[in-house]
DNA sequence: GCTCAATAATTGATACGTCAACTAATATAA
DNA sequence: TTATATTAGTTGACGTATCAATTATTGAGC
């Protein structure tokens, strides 16, 4: 009772935590960014998407959106064009060599999150999915 | 059985995505960042304390915390002087002007913790936080 | 006492996410 | 059809975390 909102304190300041320590540690592990796997990973469930439509699955700011696509061109890994029909789309797919790599990014990402929840049953994995998505909910719709 | 992995998927970005949104609106919310607030309050607990054994309480690069700490420094929250003793150390204190500041944001904080978990009973908070605790062990610990 | 190792703090380079401002292209409405 | 609004994408400024390299100071062994 007296010692709740220490707890609460702990949850948010725990979470914030995990962060931090899964970002340097899932780019060793798997050699991407977590941001740019699931980029990918959308490419990878579609012929070809517009960088909007994207935006909109990994719900991330357009501006990044636009700087991982064009690092990714750089890298061979994606092809972009404009819709002839309406230029102000630029339509994303994967490149062949784009879509071989992402099967091995994603072998390891399986491994890293084989590790990171190891000790835990499925109902606990259940449990925690179901809390995550209520306080992600909550924290949208505050204020 | 089957479905198992992608739920574990989920999880993690699950995790993501609640730090994404969390950091802009706990921002907005209490008017200092996260961490920020966090050095702050490991300061308020304590007369004075060395910034390297400030950086080992909240587990966050050194370069970060020197940074920080420049920057509250200017902002006359706190105070830093070296150790005539040993010159290699810093130490930093609160301003009677941080001290004050610093209710407020905390007040503030513990709203925005209010919102986020409202939804929790007393055994999920519980069994939430356990759960989190395990997987940043298992992060740490990994490989 | 002097050299070399260890430690605290700082700085530089890099990455990436946000918001805001801007450009270019298209749709709408008078 | 022409002015205005909307939309997609890009760029700039900013904040902040990481790692690596550097500086400054102290400690330890000879």
């Amino acid at each position: 009772m007296s010692n709740s909102y220490i707890d609460d304190e702990k949850i948010i300041n725990r979470l914030y935590e995990i962060h931090r320590r899964t970002v340097p540690k899932f780019e060793s592990c798997t050699g991407i960014s977590q941001t740019r796997l699931e980029l990918l990973h959308e490419l990878y469930e579609v012929e070809e998407i517009s960088q909007r439509a994207l935006q909109k699955k990994v719900n991330i700011d357009h501006a990044a959106v636009t700087r991982h696509l064009k690092q990714l061109e750089d890298k061979e890994m994606v092809i972009r064009r404009k819709d002839p029909k309406d230029q102000r789309f630029t339509y994303v797919s994967l490149s062949e060599e784009g879509r071989l790599k992402i099967i091995h990014y994603r072998e390891e990402k399986e491994r890293f999150i084989s590790g990171v929840l190891h000790d835990f049953s499925a109902e606990e994995r259940k449990t925690l999915l179901e809390m995550l998505t209520r306080i992600q909910h909550n924290i949208e719709h505050f204020e």
